[in-house]
RNA sequence: GCGGAAGUGGCGGAAUUGGCAGACGCGCAAGACUUAGGAUCUUGUGGCCGAAAGGCCGUGGGGGUUCAACUCCCUCCUUCCGCACCA
């Protein structure tokens, strides 16, 4: 008898598939298509058992999908530029090309090992020229409409990485990738994509991804756009002729409560207001220490509020009060319009404020319910809506009200408007950095900035280029690369000589899947139209918002090129937890990495992939169990030995007349067994298509398995015909999970060219039906014994079944019977008095 | 502070629509086979009482609805995640 080997065949039916091209996907309008991606990964050299888990739902679901008969795309490749290249390269004098190469190469080799369905036809790698050649013709495309441009800016400047970041990029006001050092601010020129002219579109068509997307995630992206209805409203100040603030409010009807105009420590009329004033010199200074103590983040959230006043004051335009003009640490310069208007009564930071500074607490809402404000007896501000008193014509409108109506006013009097205010940010991509995209432009003395015309494309990035990791990029080094000529007027030129971030790479990827050799266009439109919208999409939940709202906002842009005619990239979103390793995420610092190829040396990939599903479901985290996986591959190699006991009886059967089960004449065994495998066969469909729950499928085939091994001898008291029938189910339903053991077991059964785009088995509802229920009795709801009854028992029978129990007879001799609660093929409960 | 998710044996987890809590697996214990076992098979395994039959308790705590609650409602606690002076 055959033992389970996993080695041999894994490397037989990878090999197999190959030869077949069994995963190719090609485009075929007459049938219905399936695209399911997971999220491409950094080449970092190695893959361990938290990919795999990624990879192994995906590759489960695109097995799965292709056995439902659809056309299913489920490709691959490499996001292989970035800082880790770049990096490597300087410790270990590698240039990053060949680094990332090799590394590609390693793990591609894992993922091979592992079986995953890939077509790897349509592999791609971000650093090969054919890849970002498209990522400049997208910029150019951009800048040509204005999405695209440079402006001079303070950036996040990570001191670490010697390069800008994008405020996405920002963690707690450190460098998402050194979560320990602080983001300078840094002013300089760089290139920017206007992402803000989409902030209502990307905001908006939320309600498409709602069902489909994770609600945290929806709601991580609508609180980064941070969209805020309010007005902006602009306070004279006195004495200085023609000069005014202009502050931002959500409240304006609470206007009338403002004790003070508050200005951001960085806001730009600051050094204007202090002239001529006297005593400037010590407000100066009191200035500089508020604008070096700049804090952001978390520290913000607790920090002490410190402010001073600047000795000028502001009119309040709605009554004409003098409000003095103040300068604090925690109004931001960035957001709304670097200033406010302290209204303590009804903010809570201006209340704070106000306490610390004896500013005037004025009370000009009135709560609804409750008993009215009294202001020298707040602790707090009142925050919430109600009726505006003490504000002048205003008084006695309900808040909403009051908005509507002072907005009005102070538009007809021209002092403030309606005004709409995001979080969202223009997105920074220059980097100063080697490994990545060249920006595709130049500058020409005499024309300025000069497109690189596409049919010059790509602009290649040098190979050999001695990298500092210092300050500007290297390219600027490479007189070969920075000199050129003027693509407008042939005068010498330099090329600009900051590369992309890397995340325009991934905004897009998943489109170049469809068409992945296309040297032509980024990819045609015919394949975009088949392929897209992606169907299912499965990654981490750390790229909720990065990546996530980067490549929504790309796809709104191609959509606008009239590339594609859909709004959203991605129908279905989901995040599996990670894999962790003594309480933690496995990474190579930690030093608590699996790896996948050894997981797949010592178990082989099936039941290192059957543990990722088992051990969990794939929302939540999955603590590594070295013993876990034990009994996965136990399993395995009992379904293994199982079949193939049988499996010479059942080889000639035909194929045909297994399929065609007819139970009349069939034995209790039979049909108890057959009813098990089309149980299992519906629950396990169910897990695929709604619940996703495949720690539950996986368990489901066990106790199949656990069950038929308990009904042996098989040979002796099973048609065959049945058996052959079980069997094939047994292997079919396991094999998008395990697929070698199922192609394998298939192969032993006497089925000839494959399993892999067999049909998913037909589900009889027939076979999977119970005969007889196993009811239980309740005694006041407590359990107190069974009886088994046929299907056809009417509620009547059943009570007088339950009641003439002799055990339950005996528990309520005596006593009277109150209500019986009769669920027909569940339960029946009495309640005694 | 605001928002979200979660809390079930020694462990991972199951319970699909309010209906047997702990499926399946790990671990552990006993046994069989064996020269051997980190292979395989069998049996047992929430806690307490009991020789057993059986009984009582039990899904973070408290309360409620219901014939019946892991599941629904109220309340409190804990953990994790996200946002965090956004005017």
């Amino acid at each position: 008898m055959a033992e389970y080997d996993p080695q041999s065949i894994e490397a037989k039916w990878q090999q197999i598939w190959e030869q077949q091209g069994a995963f190719h996907a090609d485009l075929d309008p007459a049938r219905p298509k399936y695209y399911v991606l997971e999220m491409l990964p950094y080449p970092s050299g190695t893959l361990h058992m938290g990919h795999m888990r990624n990879y192994t739902i995906g590759d489960s679901i695109a097995r799965y999908k292709r056995m439902r008969g659809l056309n299913v795309l489920h490709p691959i490749g490499w996001d292989s530029f970035g800082l880790p290249a770049e990096n490597a390269a300087i410790k270990n004098n590698i240039p990053p090309r060949e680094w990332t190469n090799s590394n590609i190469a390693q793990m591609s080799a894992v993922c091979r090992r592992f079986g995953f369905s890939y077509d790897w036809r349509r592999e791609i790698s971000t650093c090969e020229p054919e890849y970002y050649r498209w990522n400049q013709w997208f910029f150019l495309r951009m800048l040509e409409r204005g999405i695209a441009y440079r402006k001079r800016s303070k950036v996040n400047w990570c001191p670490q990485c010697q390069t800008v970041l994008a405020n996405e990029q920002v963690v707690d006001g450190c460098c998402w990738r050194h979560e320990t050092t602080r983001v300078e601010s840094k002013e300089i020129e760089q290139w920017f994509l206007k992402i803000t002219a989409y902030s209502d579109a990307l905001l908006d068509d939320m309600k498409q991804l709602a069902g489909g997307w994770p609600e945290r995630v929806l709601t991580m992206q609508q609180n980064w756009i941070g969209k805020s209805h309010g007005a902006k409203i602009q306070f004279k100040i006195a004495r200085m002729e023609g000069e005014s603030i202009e502050i931002f409010t959500t409240r304006v009807d609470t206007i009338y409560g403002s004790s003070a105009v508050i200005l951001a420590p960085d806001h730009p009329l600051l050094p204007n207001l202090f002239q001529g004033l006297p005593g400037h010199a010590g407000m100066e200074s009191e200035w500089n220490r508020l604008r070096q103590r700049i804090i952001r983040g978390a520290d913000l959230a607790t920090a002490e509020k410190e402010g001073f006043f600047t000795g000028r004051f502001a009119v309040n335009p709605f009554s004409g009060e003098m409000l003095p003009v103040w300068v604090a640490n925690f109004v931001l310069a960035e957001y709304g319009t670097g200033a406010v208007m302290c209204v303590p009564a009804h903010d809570q930071r201006d209340f704070e404020f106000a306490e610390k500074y004896h500013l005037p607490v004025k009370v000009v809402v009135q709560p609804v319910h409750g008993a009215p404000l009294q202001a020298d007896r707040m602790n707090q501000a009142y925050t919430g809506y109600g009726a505006s008193v003490n504000s002048g014509p205003y008084s006695g409108l309900p808040s909403e009200k009051a908005v509507e109506k002072m907005i009005a006013g102070a538009q007809a009097k021209g002092f403030g408007e309606a005004q709409t205010t995001y979080r969202l940010k223009d997105w920074g991509i220059s980097r100063q950095r080697y490994w990545g995209t060249p920006i595709p432009v130049v500058y020409c003395e005499k024309c300025g900035i000069v497109p690189v015309p596409d049919d010059q494309l790509p602009v290649r990035l040098p190979d050999s280029v001695q990298l500092t990791g210092q300050g500007k990029s290297p390219l600027a080094n490479v007189p070969e690369f920075v000199n050129t000529t003027c693509p407008r007027c042939q005068s010498p030129a330099r090329r600009e000589t900051d590369t992309m971030d890397t995340f325009v790479d991934s905004s897009w990827y998943f489109y170049r899947y469809t068409d992945a050799n296309n040297s032509t266009a980024p990819f045609s439109r015919e394949a975009a139209a088949y392929w897209f919208p992606i169907d299912q999409y499965i990654g981490g939940i750390e790229h909720a918002i990065l990546h996530l709202i980067y490549s929504r906002f790309f796809c709104k842009v191609m959509r606008d090129l009239g590339l594609i005619a859909h709004n959203e990239p991605v129908l279905r979103l989901f995040s599996q937890g990670m894999v962790l390793k003594e309480g933690r995420a496995m990474s190579k610092s930690h030093g608590n990495v699996v790896g996948a190829i050894d997981m797949a040396q010592k178990y082989g990939c099936d039941t290192a992939r059957l543990y990722t599903l088992f051990a969990a479901p794939p929302a939540k985290d999955l603590e590594w169990d070295e013993q876990g996986i034990e009994g996965c591959a136990r399993f395995l190699n009992k379904t293994f030995r199982l079949v193939e006991r049988h499996a010479a009886r059942l080889r000639t059967i035909h194929a045909a007349e297994s399929a065609a089960v007819d139970i009349s004449g069939a034995t209790q065994k039979e049909k108890a067994l057959l009813r098990r495998a089309h149980q299992t066969l519906r629950r396990v469909t169910n897990d695929f298509e709604v619940r996703w729950h495949f720690n539950t499928s996986v368990s489901l085939l066990m106790q199949l398995v656990n069950e038929l091994a308990a009904a042996e001898p098989l040979d002796a008291e099973m048609n065959p015909a049945i058996l052959k029938n079980i069997f094939q189910m047994l292997v079919q339903i396991l094999s998008p999970m395990a697929p070698h053991v199922s192609e394998e077991l298939w192969e032993i059964l006497g089925n000839a060219g494959g399993l892999a785009r067999v049909q998913w088995p037909a589900y009889r509802e027939e076979l999977a039906k119970e005969e007889q229920f196993e009811i239980i009795i309740q005694i006041n709801g407590r359990l107190r014994g069974k009886i088994l009854v046929d299907d056809n028992l009417g509620e009547d029978e059943l009570r007088e079944r339950a009641l003439a129990d002799p055990r339950i007879a005996h528990l309520i001799d005596g006593k009277g019977i109150g209500k019986v609660v009769v669920v027909p093929r569940k339960l029946v409960n009495i309640v005694l008095r």
